[in-house]
RNA sequence: GGCCUCGUCGUCUAGUGGUUAGGACAAGGGGCUUUCAAUCCCUAAACACGGGUUCGAUUCCCGUCGAGGCCA
């Protein structure tokens, strides 16, 4: 039985598809199965499809099917089938496959494996308040089953409304599952299911069942919420004569409550997650292990070397809890991965809509890769910001960076020409305001002696940090009341904080930043001088 | 309500008829450090329960319970 599942594919071939329905943005759960069809299909040489399930004209949107392969390609699942690539299954869309339907719609209706229902929805609900009541499955009476060929056509003739169920036989059904193994359900339970509303109009179980036969689908690999599905398929197919392709149901991904992730919990659609600065690799990454994993302690992966180990037999019964706090775990890592170059390119977008920077000259800078000429400003400022000094910023601020988004927080101290914090943010420890001024005087000093194009890391460093040592020493012998302040840090070195850290907030505002020496690099002698200004003045 | 599926640390999971039940994220503690990160070290944390089968069950079988999905 099993070997003719296959007579009508390409000894060996596989392929499988996922067949979203363009109602609503791409989300989570749809990329996942995409994901999973994608590794299995690539891991075997196969082919993998994109279908588009668009009969509901209502619901449907084109912006919807758009967003839908804008998210695929963002990351990297390519299909090599789908509703404008490669034809000879097509078309991709439900929604141009009318006639398809309807042969085979006829083909069940003239061998009486369909037939039409003129049973009104009042007397269908009625019927099934009734079945629930005495503890029965709510199924359908099969009264218009044996209406005559006479009856029928009088109603259809009259416009009657109806629609067309399949004759569900009675009968156990049992299937393989790739994923959990055998499964059995009793067609009895069931009931004549609707199939379609008319001709023209197939529902799910039927249009699915048609297309996988007609795209040659070797392995439908979906979410486990069409287990319950299946048997229907498969009565379907079996009606129509068709072979049954493999099937293998992925373990649903679950919000963090253990139910099905939906929009009530929040981010679910690839576009948030995108728009926030998770990148491709990150959500690959962490949708593969989502009821998958290779077996071995490794747990970056990716997409390629998925398609290397994936396998179908590791993929996980149980349903997985989607986590965001390792989605953010794993961008951090990816981030600290990119080339400064890339991560640059990356970020600016964020800067850019943040409104700290502007492209000086071309606005369709955001179009990647970024060109070297490329100019900005500072939108506060005006005042120009290479590209190079804009590449520093990034670099500072990379490992600390867990989505691309929070560049723009982080780093607004670079773009801002007045910084508001509040004053006691300069205290290091229990120090007096007179310190405070004291260290900001000597910063002042010292700093104002470096000559601007000697005003770098190193020089500043050479420089800051023996004076920072002998501000500590002075400290631990205390001017003012000995309890007024903390014991001085054990250590070989000196409590630096005295010095540096109201350089820090002098030259961010923060509380945490990068070092204060890359920071005073890259604002340069001037602006430094200034902030500390500043601060001095807030203290009185 | 009926049917179906599932059940190892909080989360993702590895694993086995005999293991100190492993890893990762998160949590807690510590080191480094001017802060936050990064990084390093350490700690706590799980086999849902009850019966079998067995010399021995987390592992195999049955039941219970729990969770979820689908149907409408």
């Amino acid at each position: 039985m099993e070997n003719q599942n296959f007579k009508f594919i390409k000894p060996g071939e596989i392929r499988t598809r996922i067949a979203p329905s363009p109602t609503g943005f791409f989300h989570i759960g749809v990329s996942r199965t995409a994901l999973f069809n994608y590794l299995f299909a690539k891991k075997h040489q196969g082919v993998f499809i994109l279908r588009i399930e668009d009969t509901d004209v209502e619901r449907c949107k084109p912006e919807y099917e758009k967003d839908i392969m804008e998210n695929l390609k963002w990351l990297g699942i390519e299909w090599d089938e789908g509703p404008d690539i490669g034809g000879q299954y097509g078309p991709y869309r439900q929604s141009q496959r009318e006639e398809i339907y309807q042969r085979y719609l006829e083909k069940l209706l003239n061998t009486e494996k369909a037939y039409y229902c003129f049973c009104s929805e009042e007397e269908l609900e009625a019927q099934k308040q009734y079945l629930m009541s005495i503890g029965e499955p709510p199924r359908y009476s099969g009264k218009c089953a044996q209406l005559s060929k006479k009856e029928i056509k009088k109603y259809l003739a009259e416009g009657k409304k109806s629609v067309i169920r399949f004759r569900v036989p009675a009968k156990k059904v049992e299937f393989d599952d790739l994923i959990r193994e055998k499964i059995e359900f009793d067609a009895n339970l069931i009931g004549d299911i609707v199939i379609a509303r008319d001709l023209s109009i197939p529902l799910y179980n039927f249009a699915c069942v048609v297309d996988d036969f007609e795209m040659r689908v070797s392995h439908v690999i979906r979410g486990e919420e069409h287990i319950s599905n299946t048997p229907k398929q498969i009565l379907i197919q079996e009606a129509l004569n068709l072979p049954r392709p493999k099937y293998a149901h992925l373990p649903l991904i679950l919000g963090p409550d253990r139910s099905k992730l939906s929009k009530r919990h929040g981010a679910v659609s690839m576009n948030q997650y995108r728009k926030t600065g998770y990148l491709p690799e990150t959500l690959i990454n962490l949708m593969a292990f989502l009821g998958w994993n290779p077996g071995g302690e490794r747990e970056i992966y990716s997409l390629a070397s998925l398609v290397r180990e994936f396998s179908i037999e590791r993929c996980q019964k149980g349903g997985a809890v989607f986590n965001i706090k390792r989605l953010d775990f794993l961008n951090g890592f990816y981030i600290r991965q990119k080339s400064i170059d890339k991560l640059t390119e990356l970020c600016l977008p964020y800067l850019i809509t943040s409104g700290l920077i502007e492209a000086k000259s071309n606005p369709e800078i955001l179009k990647l890769p970024l060109e070297e000429k490329a100019q900005f400003k500072i939108r506060e400022s005006g005042e120009e910001i290479s590209l190079e000094t804009l590449k520093k910023i990034v670099s500072i601020y990379q490992e600390r960076l867990k989505k691309l988004s929070e560049i723009s927080q982080l780093t607004d101290f670079f773009f801002k020409e007045k910084l508001e914090y509040d004053k006691d943010l300069l205290r290091w420890r229990e120090i007096t305001d007179k310190e405070i001024k004291h260290s900001l005087d000597k910063l002042r000093k010292v700093l104002s002696k470096i000559r601007a194009d000697e005003f770098n890391k190193e020089n500043l460093e050479k420089i800051l940090l023996p004076e920072a040592e002998k501000l500590a020493k002075e400290m631990k012998k205390p001017i003012g009341p000995p309890a007024a302040r903390l014991p001085a840090r054990q250590g070989e070195a000196g409590d630096r904080g005295y010095l540096l850290w109201p350089l820090r907030v002098a030259l961010t505002g923060k509380q945490a930043s990068a070092g204060p020496f890359e920071i005073a690099e890259i604002l340069g002698k001037e602006k430094v001088l200034k902030r500390i200004k500043k601060a001095k003045e807030l203290i009185k």
